[in-house]
RNA sequence: GCCCCCAUCGUCUAGGGGACUAGGACGCCACCCUUUCAAGGUGGAAACCGGGGUUCGAAUCCCCGUGGGGGCACCA
């Protein structure tokens, strides 16, 4: 039993993808229940892609998620360099021995003219343009002489891996159990690009075996390749890690894995319910939006989790330490899940309930600064947190739920008006509030509850009817946190001004009369 | 097109031959609570892809269909 070393080796060519992020929670998961060794590495090998910012934005998004690796680019480690671009003689090395053991030969062959995503984005169509990777082997047996003379004149070549032309391979997956593939459908892959950097397969198995990783935990896309690597590993004399292919992260129609364009549509959609005063649900499949948006991490980390594995029959809720103690790569699905908004939605907005209003306080600090708004002192900070706590789903809804504590407000007259009351009503309300408000001592959430009952009581009215309009004339709009306390947060001199001055309002407008009757 | 993988409510899932009148969660619907919006409470609708087997007995095992996903680059 060797001891567990796993790895999450993610090639930095953009910011971190969630669904990169919930392998990485499977590998982390099964570090920490294994008493392993969670690392980090970085394929770079195509200089072309490589973009500085993915490197920061992934360490970030782990440090962020808090599953840091044990060893990495940032950390160290005794099996550095952890970056690819840094190792290129190790990969050399092993071309080397493969083209001297016969198990991989030099292909002088000109690069596929249909090259890559050259594809016309817009043919996709049918039975498209690219071939079906239908390498010819014309190079698999070309006589030494020749490839003597070739590498005489200089000219490019890479190498390719020699795979069995008969037989079958076979694989035993750590989720899906034995895995086959025959000889037939195989191609010659190259693992030496022409500029002399490895290709993935030749990488990943140099470093797999040199960081002396346990087990392979990597998304199902890359089980199709798996039997280039058993056969690099058998030629090179490796002991292979265990693989473990998880399932991919699925748009939430189901259709194809969870990409950005796809998504778009969804989070749209989503905040087409505008009952809230902040919309939300935009596009989103980066972790740094995420983190943008206000979702907590340890919401993330959860949901991540249970996206293809589940805690229990009936609990889904867990932290981290929770999730350890359950973990067991046996019980990682074999099928895709989709990515649901709506239940990381509701997750977020659970957790958020239950976080101590002081600890929601600071998070949301932030968040209300970036609107413009940074409190006095950390009473309305805390009174913040206590309005918005059941109303948000993420922190960065909070600012919207408040802005009148900052910004002037403009209550239509219309919405000032409470039907029941009619316009005089409404307006005599207002103003009865205003007076009642102003001498009130102490300006607290419980005083303000007391004056206004028993001001709906001294006008014959009832309660809701009357606090509709005060709430306006305030807030400046319908919807907004509870009454006493929202109140109890402005200084009382504001209040009764804005009182005042809804008051002026409809007493200006005889015309909204008319209104009262429908 | 070829190869590989997969298949329980709309979604995430529990289930690993009898404990299943198939459980939980999100979402949805209804009602309650209520000063708006929420939150919360109660109740409800909602699934074993189809067809063959194996077995006394199948959501659970096998086969075939069908459906879905992934792969087939000098990208990873």
């Amino acid at each position: 039993m060797r001891p567990v070393r796993v790895r999450m080796a993610p090639s930095p060519t953009g910011f971190t993808h969630v669904g990169n992020l919930r392998t990485a929670v499977f590998n982390w998961l099964w570090a920490r229940k294994s008493g392993g060794v969670f690392i980090w590495r970085v394929e770079d090998t195509d200089r072309s892609r490589f973009i500085e910012a993915a490197l920061h934005d992934f360490r970030d998004s782990l440090v962020w998620l808090g599953i840091e690796p044990d060893e990495g680019p940032f950390s160290g480690g005794d099996f550095g360099p952890y970056v690819q671009s840094e190792r290129l003689d190790k990969y050399r090395e092993a071309a080397e021995r493969l083209l001297a053991s016969g198990d991989a030969y030099r292909c002088f062959c000109p690069p596929r003219e249909d090259g890559a995503g050259a594809a016309d984005p817009t043919s996709g169509g049918e039975g498209g343009s690219t071939g079906h990777g239908g390498y010819d082997r014309r190079c698999r047996d070309l006589a030494p002489e020749v490839v003597t003379e070739r590498l005489a004149q200089g000219a490019p070549f890479t190498i390719r891996l020699r795979m069995p032309l008969e037989g079958s391979l076979t694989l035993q997956d750590a989720i899906h159990g034995q895995l086959e593939w025959h000889a037939e459908n195989f191609n010659d892959p190259i693992i030496m690009k022409s500029d002399g950097f490895p290709t993935y397969h030749l990488a990943v198995c140099v470093d797999d075996a040199a960081m002396e990783i346990s087990h392979a935990i990597r998304a199902d896309e890359w089980m199709g390749s798996s039997p280039y690597h058993i056969v690099i590993n058998r030629a090179l004399g490796i002991e292979p890690p265990t693989y473990v292919h998880v399932p991919m992260v699925l748009n939430p129609d189901g259709r194809g894995k969870l990409s950005k364009r796809k998504t778009v549509k969804y989070g749209v959609a989503a905040s087409d319910d505008s009952s809230s005063p902040v919309g939300h649900g935009v596009a989103m499949v980066q972790a740094r939006e995420f983190r943008a948006a206000g979702y907590l991490p340890e919401v993330m980390f959860n949901y991540l989790a249970l996206l293809g594995w589940s805690y229990s029959g009936d609990e889904e809720l867990f932290t981290p330490e929770q999730a350890i103690a359950r973990f067991q790569l046996e019980d990682i699905h074999k099928s895709g899940a989709r990515w649901d908004p709506e239940k990381l939605d509701w997750m977020n907005g659970h957790y958020i309930r239950a976080l101590a209003v002081d600890d929601l306080a600071e998070r949301i600090r932030p968040f209300l600064a970036d609107a413009g708004f940074t409190p006095e002192d950390d009473a309305v900070l805390a009174g913040i947190a206590g309005l918005v706590r059941e109303r948000i789903t993420t922190l960065s809804e909070a600012p919207g739920w408040v802005e009148w504590l900052w910004r002037e407000v403009e209550p239509t007259a219309t919405d000032l008006v409470q039907p029941k009351l009619g316009v005089q009503g409404s307006a005599a309300g207002i103003a009865a509030a205003a007076d009642g408000l102003a001498a009130l001592e102490p300006w607290t959430a419980e005083s303000i509850e007391t004056v206004l009952r028993s001001l709906a009581d001294s006008l014959g009215v009832k309660a809701g009817p009357l606090f509709g309009p005060i709430r306006v004339a305030v807030t400046g709009g319908g919807v907004a946190p509870p009454l006493f306390d929202s109140l109890a947060l402005l200084d009382q001199a504001v209040v009764v001004a804005r009182l005042r001055a809804a008051h002026a309002l409809l007493a200006d407008t005889e015309g909204l009369e008319t209104v009262d009757g429908a």
